[in-house]
DNA sequence: GCTTGACTTAGAGTTTGCTCCAAGTTGTAA
DNA sequence: TTACAACTTGGAGCAAACTCTAAGTCAAGC
């Protein structure tokens, strides 16, 4: 598959996949006369590495995990804890973010009652504070 | 209250809140000869700001909420689209980052059992793909 | 009165992750 | 065979969100 074809597939740009590449996340992508010519391998490679970005784990954190790998079975352990450290990231962010969204939803609810009542001149909602 | 005694209360840097304030997301901050002196309505203000850029709010979308807010009721709808924007913004960070938070607890199982056996030499762990 | 430490400001610097640019190459289609 | 679009590279530029620096101010304790 040609960078566009990945591109599209993976709805990321070009730029952004040249620059895995030259960051060392994405290694030995083969060329047809110079192009980048995607198989499988790189395309499960990818897939993991916009699914692990999507969710901020750095670049660096994944370049050194996916380096581990290329080093073989020695390297599983350190991998393992690596691994286990980044969910325990993710975890607390996923808790801060469904925090945030609990108190949008709030918010959003308040501005609809209040919304409703207008008319009314029953401007009794904005509860808790003033913003 | 202090500069200090808020960026030990939020775990945040004094810097950040000065940033903050030059960004005019916080304003009016009282000054007790020259120095800051965060009261309620305050560190109510804070605590909302931190809370969205813990969930990856922009400061430029905080800002102008705020400013919406200044500019009182005749704001109310367009606030409200404001909110639930971002809600649906945030609502997709969170799937991604819950798909990721999958694919990272299903490696950790499959590395975990390949460490099990490992002993065993039953290395028929890595079902999906190597890395 | 003097030192100290925590503040103040304006502004410069840093980090991360792209994103764009310029100049050159290549396969295809007219 | 020449025009064209889509690639290639190295490197510069950019945006966001801090983070740090320098030079100055101030209240408290000695």
């Amino acid at each position: 598959m040609t960078i566009k074809e990945i591109s599209e597939k993976f709805n990321i740009s070009a730029d952004t996949l040249r620059y895995y590449e030259k960051e060392g996340l994405i290694q030995d992508v083969p060329r047809v006369s110079g192009r980048r010519d995607y198989g499988q391998k790189e395309i499960d490679l990818i897939s993991f590495v916009i699914c692990m970005r999507s969710a901020g784990l750095p670049i660096e954190v994944l370049k050194e995990y996916l380096s581990l790998v290329r080093q073989g079975d020695k390297t599983i352990k350190k991998r393992f804890d690596m691994l286990v450290n980044q969910r325990e990231i993710l975890k607390t962010k996923i808790d801060e973010m469904n925090a945030a969204f609990d108190k949008l939803n709030y918010k959003i609810n308040s501005y609809n009652s209040m919304m409703l009542k207008a008319e009314k001149k029953l401007q009794k909602a904005n509860t808790t504070n003033s913003f």
